[in-house]
DNA sequence: ACCGCCGGGTGCC
DNA sequence: ACCGCCGGGTGCC
């Protein structure tokens, strides 16, 4: 179970005195004490998956009259412990899908329930069948949810206070009471849920893409046009909350079923807000209301757009950016107006005029553009704006490091002097703590580590002590992992609306999705509760109402554009070709010889590993041996590390020991594995590396420490573990221009010659074709170079360990179209992450195959992209008969995988372990 | 709540 | 009457 973090109340029907989701409008009281109380966001509710219904029992909620919350009829509730109510310390609220409180459980079946919540034997949930109109009292049918071996326990803590569940019935697995409504009885103790109507991974799969199908079919009405004829469209999925914690006006997302017991909760009449919100700060309940549009949304963006309505591009200098309205791939920042989608074919109008708008946003003047150059804490100020607005007006963008300069580029170009606006980037040492300066701005832009690295230093934090317009999250997807740190940050800003830019909402489940929404505060999804019972149980369990559901809420609340989105037909976006070749490479006699030696040596240690069993135990080493094969494929001089792989030796001193483990912690992140924590399952954050040398996330592995203690043990290789054995993973010193000039003479190696002899090739096909040299390896693209100057290439690089500045000039370099310029970049794997635009490359050689196809993937997309206008043509390079060409093999089954993947269950961590020991197998012969 | 329960007022027929 | 009965006050946990 170590794998398991659960905080004190995961899942478990709510038994915490508060919700920071279900009670968006408290939260922000909470402020840092959510920091603390990381239970609700802590996705681990993989065990509902084992989860059986134990049966059914009807029971009263009492107390009506002192609470606000409304039900109807066969609509779910919510039951939430109240361990502090000074009446009874067993009490159990009831609360609506609104999170509003209806009223509580009767004392007397409250105190089996509370017991039952309390030690996690079930999940209770609650539907009214009837009365739910009374003044004082009305029924609740309950469920009980729970792993098998708690069920005794459970009827038993009944029976004590005698109260008898009724079995479950057929048909009701899905606990949709499903068997209320359809009537039929006959008990079933035989079939429990998860083994009922399951969908094969395929069918999730197909079904899951006709989600997006459907979206784009609904998306045709409101493709948009872009200035002068041309057409907009961005890759982008974007997501965006109506309201900060308005909740789902839910007839929205009826269908079936789901109408009839979720209902339409709150809801006075047809087509109205929530009742209970009538006294909240309802922006849309009165004015605009339902003919608030994307263009609304804009025009608090750029809050003078409907003075410039004409589009200025006579003043603008580059014309071919003009597609490029807005940053990232004209990321559309548009919102879907919830409550109005039936007036969809309206604000589809609305979405056409809105890109007049942004056509109207034409380039600053060059002194300005020159002004806002200067990044780091320099505020650009473009111009005042009008103060007189009540409230916050600062909207907070949040992205990427690697995008960040791309933000300020289009924000710079694509506001006209006229559109006056403050914007501020904070970012680096000497950014501005003073919440006030922040405030006056109509942007502030600043990036997922400074967000993350501010909100940890407690109480240090301007960025949280604000309340803002609007918080952009670019790249949203960053904050899959509830468990990382900038994910935290995230959810902890105060703002009245809330928009994530992703292209990836879905990577692995459909809990990335729920992260996402919970950010967004939307209710009532963002409750876990809400969103297990109605989407992702029913989905993952096959129930084709899910399906619609999610469906539903997807259609409701996103945007999305795809590269291959149409308008009347015609691809909006027609991206050139893209052609992947794999060139093999074959190894002179020498580098043969030394890597067969290598590899002998190695294969040898590790079927010795095998033979024991260690293989994991010794994982660090074998990722060693592997990382020196792969470098051995690439140049010699690559596998200088000659760092042996001897376990961790007994004699070592406490210092050598920690230098050895912060070592091989290195030598996991940096051999570009892409290794995973196995608890979280996770990429890694906050890495740590055990004294048995295995990689975790901090917090991951903190908690299991914490969770088995006194005797905790390494979830990878059982050895044993200890807090204050950890070692942290010390800060990446900047290695770059460390790069020592090597004592060694340099040399060339088959794949240089290989490389070498491409790029003449293509000099003298067409000189001015540029190129991206791609490599993991840092210290290979040094060696690089050294050919390149001999044979006259002007290059540049880009690498993760380059400052800021470098890297912006580096991408500026290169991307320039004049003589003389770079027509080489070195650029390693990793850098740069998503939002890099490298278009200026047609040509992209691949040096070294990744782990991760999909790392891959990324790095051609930064130059196949919009703004590509030449066909690209990728050569990987792959020696024969080397690693390479089964790591190849592994990317092929990483592909499938990641293919079906979709809602599939997360492998456990067994299987994990299976996983690691057969792609070891598979990378040296074994 | 068109109930249950509580506790004060009351007390033959 | 240390009861029963009546009828008003009252009402979640």
């Amino acid at each position: 179970m170590f794998s398991k973090n659960y905080g004190p109340s995961t899942g478990y029907g709510g038994n915490r005195t508060y919700s920071c989701y279900s009670s968006g409008d408290v939260d922000s009281a909470l402020g840092f004490e959510d920091f603390l109380y990381t239970d609700d966001t802590s996705g681990t509710d993989e065990d509902l998956d084992l989860f059986v219904l134990f049966g059914n029992l009807r029971g009263n909620v009492v107390g009506l009259r002192y609470y606000t919350g409304v039900v109807n009829n066969n609509e779910m509730v919510a039951l939430q412990r109240e361990p502090n109510n000074p009446y009874d310390k067993n009490a159990v609220k009831v609360n609506n899908v609104n999170g509003d409180q209806v009223g509580h459980i009767k004392k007397e079946l409250a105190a089996p329930l509370a017991y039952i919540i309390d030690n996690k034997l079930a999940r209770v949930e609650g539907i009214v069948p009837y009365g739910a109109k009374n003044a004082f009292t009305m029924p609740i049918q309950m469920s009980f949810w729970g792993k098998e071996e708690n069920k005794q326990a459970v009827l038993d803590r009944l029976k004590m206070h005698g109260f008898k569940m009724a079995p479950p019935l057929k048909g009701s697995e899905l606990g949709f009471g499903s068997n209320l409504l359809s009537g039929r009885a006959g008990p079933s103790y035989s079939a429990p849920g998860h083994t009922a109507v399951q969908m094969t991974t395929e069918q999730l799969k197909s079904e899951f893409d006709k989600l997006f199908e459907d979206l784009k079919e609904d998306d045709k009405t409101r493709e948009i046009q872009g200035p002068e004829g041309k057409t907009l469209t961005t890759i982008a999925l974007i997501l965006a909350n109506f309201h900060n914690g308005k909740p789902l006006p839910v007839e929205k997302i009826r269908c079936d079923q789901f109408y009839k017991v979720f209902g339409a909760t709150s809801v006075k009449n047809e087509g109205d807000l929530p009742v209970k919100d009538h006294n909240c700060n309802l922006e849309s309940s009165t004015s605009s209301g339902k003919s608030e549009t994307v263009q609304a949304q804009l025009s608090s963006f750029y809050p003078e757009r409907t003075k410039a309505k004409k589009p200025k591009y006579s003043e603008r200098s580059d014309s071919e950016e003009s597609e490029e309205w807005l940053p990232q791939e004209t990321r559309i920042e548009t919102k879907k107006d919830l409550p109005t989608t039936r007036k969809r074919s309206k604000a589809s109008c609305n979405f056409q005029e809105d890109t007049g708008f942004a056509s109207a946003l034409a380039a600053p003047s060059p002194a300005l553009k020159k002004k806002a150059k200067q990044k780091g804490t320099s505020s650009i100020q473009l111009a005042k704006r009008d103060d007189s607005e009540e409230g916050p007006r600062t909207t907070l963008i949040i992205c990427p490091l690697s995008v960040l300069s791309n933000w300020i580029d289009q924000l710079e170009q694509h506001i006209s002097p006229d559109v006056h606006l403050n914007l501020y980037v904070y970012y680096g040492p000497d950014r501005s703590k003073d919440p006030e300066l922040l405030s006056r701005q109509d942007i502030v832009l600043t990036t997922y580590n400074i967000l993350a690295s501010d909100y940890g230093s407690r109480g240090d934090s301007p960025l949280h002590k604000l309340k803002w317009l609007r918080v952009v999250l670019d790249e949203g997807h960053t904050i899959r992992n509830p468990n990382a740190l900038q994910t935290k940050a995230a959810l902890n800003l105060e703002a009245q609306r809330r928009w994530i830019l992703t292209g990836t909402p879905i990577q692995n489940s459909l809990k990335d999705l729920w992260s996402l929404l919970s950010f967004l505060k939307l209710k009532p999804f963002a409750d876990r509760e809400w969103w297990h019972r109605t989407i992702q149980r029913p989905v993952t369990m096959g129930d084709q109402a899910g399906l619609r559901r999610l469906q539903s809420l997807i259609k409701n609340i996103t945007l999305r554009r795809t590269k291959m989105s149409k308008i009347k037909g015609k691809p909006v976006l027609e991206l050139p070709e893209r052609k992947v070749f794999i060139q093999h490479v074959v190894l002179t006699e020498e580098e043969r010889q030394i890597y067969q030696a290598v590899k002998n040596e190695g294969k040898l240690a590790i079927s010795r590993y095998f033979s024991e069993g260690t293989v994991l135990a010794h994982y660090a080493d074998v990722l060693g041996v592997l990382l020196r094969l792969r470098q051995l494929c690439c140049h010699p001089h690559l596998c200088t590390n000659t760092s042996s792989f001897s376990g961790t030796g007994v004699n070592n001193t406490p210092e050598e020991l920690r230098e050895k483990l912060v070592n091989k912690m290195k030598l996991v992140l940096s051999s570009g594995s892409d290794e995973e924590c196995a608890v979280c399952l996770d990429s890694l954050t906050f890495p740590v590396i055990t004294h048995c040398a295995h990689v975790f996330c901090k917090p991951c592995i903190c908690e299991v420490i914490q969770s088995e203690q006194p005797n905790a043990k390494c979830p990878l290789c059982r050895n044993e573990l200890r807090l204050e054995h950890l070692v942290e993973c010390p800060l990446e010193e900047s290695d770059f221009e460390s790069v020592k000039k090597s004592d060694q003479e340099w040399i060339p190696s088959s794949k240089i010659n290989a490389l070498m002899h491409a790029l003449i090739q293509l000099r003298k096909e067409n000189p001015a074709v540029k190129c991206l040299i791609v490599s993991q390896f840092t210290t290979f693209l040094s060696l690089i170079e050294t050919p390149l100057r001999e044979s006259g290439f002007v290059f540049t690089r880009l690498d993760g360990s380059m400052p800021q500045k470098k890297r912006v000039e580096a991408i500026q370099c290169f991307q320039s179209s004049q003589a003389g310029s770079p027509t080489i970049m070195l650029l390693s794997l990793k850098a740069g992450g998503v939002g890099l635009n490298l278009t200026a490359a047609s040509r992209v050689f691949l040096m070294d195959p990744a782990w991760n196809p999909a790392a891959e993937d990324q790095c051609f997309d930064r130059c196949h992209r919009l703004g590509q206008k030449q066909a690209v043509v990728i050569t990987k390079f792959v020696v024969k008969n080397s690693v390479e060409e089964n790591m190849l093999s592994i990317q092929n089954k990483k592909r499938k995988l990641a293919a079906g993947a979709f809602a599939t269950k997360k492998p456990t961590a067994s299987e994990v372990k299976q996983t690691k020991i057969n792609e070891i197998k598979t990378l040296i012969d074994l």
